[in-house]
DNA sequence: GTCTATACCTTGATAGAC
DNA sequence: GTCTATCAAGGTATAGAC
């Protein structure tokens, strides 16, 4: 196996990841990550030559979590429609988390949208949009809507985004739970012809 | 005038205001303000005992702003349907902004959830939230939707937040407009009878 | 490959002269 | 009221022993 195959990198990437959703990025320092994973500060430099070396492994960890989320929506019907609304269900399937911390993706976004640093990390991060949007496409497309598919998808989305942020604000489970279900009824209302 | 209405103690929080926007608090410091108003450092020591107290007098600045906001939306129309269709334009009206730092209230709640300290400044930025729902539900009672009010003013700050989101991760001004476009239409659809 | 010790800088905050 | 000098703590990053 390669470097990034290393059981001391995969603990720093992991304890990273959580810290980095649970605290944010800027207010995450090595000291924390060193605490979590027992792991001593200048040990991480064999692995990441800068904490923004980091940032880029936890985005790229984060791409293929939500690979993975993708895949479980493919499995759980070969109808797109069925597919669509198993994905706008994912926020309310991860009550706890985004209720406490936003979504991974999207408070990270925030997050670093406003430093002129972490180029590298931020194109990862929009291309993890770019995987949802452009797998959405593909669900739209399949249903025979390819001519609003691209918008329906940004649509899709910013919905997901807006509620996951309210839900944050306020700690609203319920808001969360009614909102994500007017979501799917406006996916059965656009898909249903 | 009180304490409050020190020129300096003004300056600060303005130069704070815009630094905390478009870098994100957690990464302005001390030193930034400074470079930006002239003033030195220990000198804001005078004026805030601590950086969180800046936050907060920079959170009640905001809470004004959309105040002022809210008033503009009142003196465009007597009719409430009118009014909320106003308020609903607002992000596209403040469009270069949203595109590059997003949301004055949305991404800096982001930034705030994430931390254990700065509850006094996070509950300020609540009640901005709280004073635009309260606002949006007078309409809809207004309206006689009481009954769904509480429900659909949520629903409109998360389209809201949902959009100014993603065309801030996008810098996507097409998107902003259109979904903005979209939202108008929802707005109309719900309050015609 | 792993760990300790430490350099160097910036941070928020303080003390005290003027 | 305003400013300079400085503090202690914590940040990222480096050097080098084992």
């Amino acid at each position: 196996m390669g470097t990034k195959g290393s059981a001391n990198r995969q603990r720093i990437v992991e304890a990273a990841d959580r810290l980095f959703y649970s605290r944010g990025y800027n207010q995450t320092s090595f000291s924390d990550i060193s605490d979590e994973t027992g792991i001593p500060r200048g040990n991480f430099y064999y692995y990441f030559k800068t904490k923004e070396e980091i940032l880029t492994a936890v985005v790229e960890s984060r791409l293929t979590i939500f690979k993975d989320m993708l895949s479980q929506c493919e499995a759980s019907s070969d109808d797109p429609r069925e597919r669509l609304l198993t994905f706008a269900n994912m926020p309310a399937l991860n009550e706890s988390q985004v209720l406490q911390y936003g979504c991974p993706i999207g408070t990270l976004s925030s997050e670093l949208v406003k430093e002129q640093d972490h180029e590298v990390s931020q194109a990862k991060l929009t291309a993890v949009f770019d995987l949802l949007r452009d797998w959405c496409i593909e669900q739209f497309n399949a249903l025979g809507l390819s001519h609003k598919a691209h918008d329906f998808s940004l649509d899709l989305l910013a919905k997901l985004q807006g509620i996951t942020l309210i839900a944050n604000v306020y700690h609203d489970r319920e808001f969360l739970h009614r909102a994500s279900g007017d979501v799917k009824n406006w996916l059965t209302q656009i898909t249903s012809n």
